[in-house]
DNA sequence: CTTGACTCCGTACCAAGGTACAGAGTTTAG
DNA sequence: CTAAACTCTGTACCTTGGTACGGAGTCAAG
């Protein structure tokens, strides 16, 4: 494997990773991306940072939120593989109980729908009536 | 039927319908609940207005935000069962694509953490390596 | 009639995850 | 060489659904 010595400025850095330059600038505020050191100025990024701003889209995508992340990061650097595994179990569970929680929702607006379907028109509309029967 | 002629102050009807003062006042801010007129000093509300707050309770407990709230309110109003049907079917749909989403995602962590189980300590962390491999 | 509890109004603040902008410096294309 | 495009830092602002606070007025119990 040859070493790539590919650098980016912010707003290349940015566009590769498809965020902002105010959001990877946001990332180093919250201390979830190193800030390289500036060459005359300017900040030269490569491709670890950009490695870095995927790892974070693709762990947002799975649900994890910002602060998470940042420990998930530092669980790399520790190697706490048990750790890792509970954070990750927490959240399967947390994601279940939601995925739960929207189905039961997903029902009761189904049941109101059909129930507006077969009344008449003059009825008073049962989505709206929700309001007086709980 | 009789009319109910029970005011309550704003505390009382905030008491009365599980939520803060400041609660009610943002509500109004916000148009989800009239002012009625102050007597001398100080709003009076009736039932009407505690049903109002009950309505955005449920409401919200089966996923609608504010504003679709305010919606729903203004539906009551010209009595479009139409629009109240198809703004609930809207988020039957939406709230089907998330929990579509959320299942796919819990699988994912899922296989991680089976695999993080599986291998030894030495090898990368799956959970963290999710990172490197889109 | 006084004291404590309540209300009024306006404004500021919280989390989360950014977005925007000002003013100054730098780099790069033509 | 100049002008556009970019970057730097710091700070302010956005959304959603509230919560908190300050100072003034009011109501009710003792």
């Amino acid at each position: 494997m040859k070493i790539s010595e590919q650098t980016f400025t912010i707003g290349k850095l940015a566009k590769n990773a498809g965020v902002g330059v105010e959001t990877v600038r946001y990332y180093q505020r919250r201390g979830l991306l190193a800030e390289p050191p500036a060459v005359s100025g300017y900040r030269r990024y490569d491709t670890l940072h950009l490695e870095r701003l995927n790892f974070i889209k693709r762990a947002q995508g799975v649900g994890f939120t910002l602060e998470e992340i940042a420990e998930l990061m530092t669980l790399n650097d520790t190697r706490d593989h048990h750790l890792a595994r509970s954070l990750a179990s927490e959240k399967i569970r947390s994601i279940e109980t939601r995925i739960e929680q929207l189905a039961k929702v997903a029902d009761a607006l189904r049941h109101l729908v059909r129930e507006c379907e077969c009344g008449g028109q003059e009825m008073p509309c049962p989505i709206i009536r929700m309001a007086l029967t709980p």
